[in-house]
DNA sequence: TTTATTTACGCAATCGTTCCCGGTTTTTTG
DNA sequence: CAAAAAACCGGGAACGATTGCGTAAATAAA
């Protein structure tokens, strides 16, 4: 199933001319006659010539694509980073090459290997939760091709990063939980080599601090894979509610960390906010219709993305290298009935 | 910021060979002997040597990408769909390019534009909410450009189809209302251009019909852009419920409808299932966490991805034009809270 | 009129890879 | 031992576009 396209030397052929005085028609040089310019323009507009970009692209040595790499698209706060990812792109002139590494260190390595060899202009990466070694990353980093992370940075890397104010979201969240009177609060994290849950760790314990309660690390739970399978989630809450002293409110670090919290209450019957309270980050469209309706810390997750490809490209298309960047957004909060204290 | 990479005249320079039988070697020719494949082998395993994708699709005539167009990437079911798109197209060395329409025939034209200038090898579809006209889909597939179109699809193109079954997953849904006793039963559907419109219109008409009910047509109420504005679900819903009669259920027929429906609802202080029924076409990994949990229609959208993809593939490599295959896929019904009878 | 300068175009190399033709050796066959 | 046949490798064109350089004709300057 071939699909044969026009190229410049059918229209030089055509119109007895050479293929340089065709391109240079097209690229109105001064070198070509108004004349000739005007029938190349003509002829190639009749026949609806469009330039080969792989033609180019093996000329200029730049193929005008841009990889990403996420854990997951069918997660709304990625699929909103891509979004705004894929809008500047766009814009821009660039596509886009989306892999996802599903949380696994393994199938990073190989996207990004894939990627790479799929000669793409520069990456976007927000790392799994799995991964701890950045030999992959680093090497490629190295030889001067161009990374931006967002979200989940790796910090021994100097790139552009852009990312949330993970540490005032969860400090804003828990103090607020403890504002309202809740006195054991849990936090159900994601994954302990993450950038974003250390982060997201340290606004919690910077709150608990700061309100004089005391600091309990049995009251922090991981789920390395950042809520994505239930049964790590169950497994966790599990064992906060066996604790001699359970927590009356829980403060959940990522979407499916979130969503998978309310349907472990769901399942066991435990009322929200009345048995435990709940808030989490979480980028879904309609946390305000579920029951009860959801209190969140939502990230600018489309601005991310924008960001993150602005300076990607910026990067790409410099002549001479510039300082990195680290953007830092604001997270938003959203107090709604689920860490109401009835 | 340039990034060189090694080719193959760097292999044949160290090793004194020319680029042909490095070529050759790479590729395992009976032509080359013994020693020589090994010396090259080890050499371009040792400097990492990776072919240049680029050439190759210069050469061969291909660009092992696809397209992909779809009206909304975070939307549940396209990211879902996207999902199933990505694992085939990994499988096989192919990389997808995603453009989006949100719904407008004017970007959907656009994005095709673009991504036909990209050398696409073929084209993954699901028409927009406003798309009436098909030249620029026809004109493509004329060429004989390979096209398979999922969920939404155009008739009088002759190419390669997947949808769900709609007029069974409508038809499910409001057979279930009539069983349960709902008297008057509305339907809130999406862009009446699309296939996907008409056909779970069908099945409802169908079901009212079968079981004794005469079908009213000012039940039915059109949302250009399949409630991708809130406004929009607004107007139909109020418009419904100002009637003489007005229902006391509805079935709605997107993703997006079904759930600004619910928002209207509780920013109206509407209870489901009390005051008036809900069932929806959607696929959220959440419906069941709502309040009240939400019975829906639910698409098998990661496979439809994957056969799609399949029939693409499949046709992109295939010598001889086979006969152009119509998947049809099987909804499946969610019974919950919203659709009791109480 | 002769020389210098534009003007307007073609030639050919280039990007990285494949592959069709050759062309040497070495080995096999009659 | 001569001829045929493998075995092994290089040269160069091709894919589609850009671009430095060369050059004929036309025009301008001397």
């Amino acid at each position: 199933m071939k699909f044969e396209a026009v190229t410049i030397k059918d229209i030089a052929k055509a119109l007895g001319l050479s293929t340089s005085t065709v391109s240079r028609a097209l690229r109105d040089s001064y070198e070509i006659s108004p004349e000739t310019k005007k029938r190349v323009l003509e002829y190639s507009e009749k026949i609806n010539y469009r330039p080969n970009p792989i033609a180019l692209s093996l000329k200029e040595k730049r193929s005008r694509s841009i990889g990403i790499i996420v854990c997951e698209i069918a997660n709304s706060f990625f699929s909103q980073i891509i979004n705004g990812i894929e809008s500047i792109a766009y814009d821009k002139g660039y596509n886009v090459i989306i892999a996802q590494s599903h949380e696994s260190y393994e199938r990073e390595v190989l996207n990004l290997q894939y990627l790479a060899s799929r000669s793409i202009d520069g990456l976007l990466i927000s790392v799994s939760s799995e991964t701890q070694e950045m030999d992959h990353l680093r090497s490629l980093h190295e030889k001067g091709f161009p990374i931006v992370f967002f979200d989940r940075v790796v910090d021994e890397l100097q790139t552009h990063k852009v990312i949330v104010d993970n540490f005032k979201g969860a400090y804003d969240a828990s103090l607020h939980l403890v504002k309202n009177g809740f006195r054991n609060i849990a936090a159900l994290a994601g994954s302990e080599y993450l950038s974003i849950t250390k982060e997201r760790l340290g606004g919690y314990v910077k709150a608990l601090e700061d309100m004089g309660r005391h600091y309990d690390s049995t009251m922090v739970q991981h789920c390395l894979h950042g809520g994505m399978l239930y049964e790590e989630v169950e497994t966790a809450i599990d064992h906060l509610l066996q604790l001699p002293n359970p927590p009356d409110a829980i403060i959940a670090s990522a979407d499916k960390l979130t969503t998978n919290c309310m349907r472990y209450f769901k399942k066991k019957n435990i009322r929200v906010p009345e048995d435990i309270a709940l808030i989490g980050f979480s980028n879904l469209d309609l946390t305000d219709l579920l029951s009860p309706a959801l209190s969140v810390v939502r990230q600018p997750a489309f601005e991310m993305g924008q960001i993150s490809t602005e300076l990607l490209i910026q990067q790409i298309e410099a002549k001479r290298p510039r300082d990195f960047e680290r953007r830092i957004l604001p997270p938003q909060l959203f107090i709604r009935e689920s860490s109401e204290k009835i």
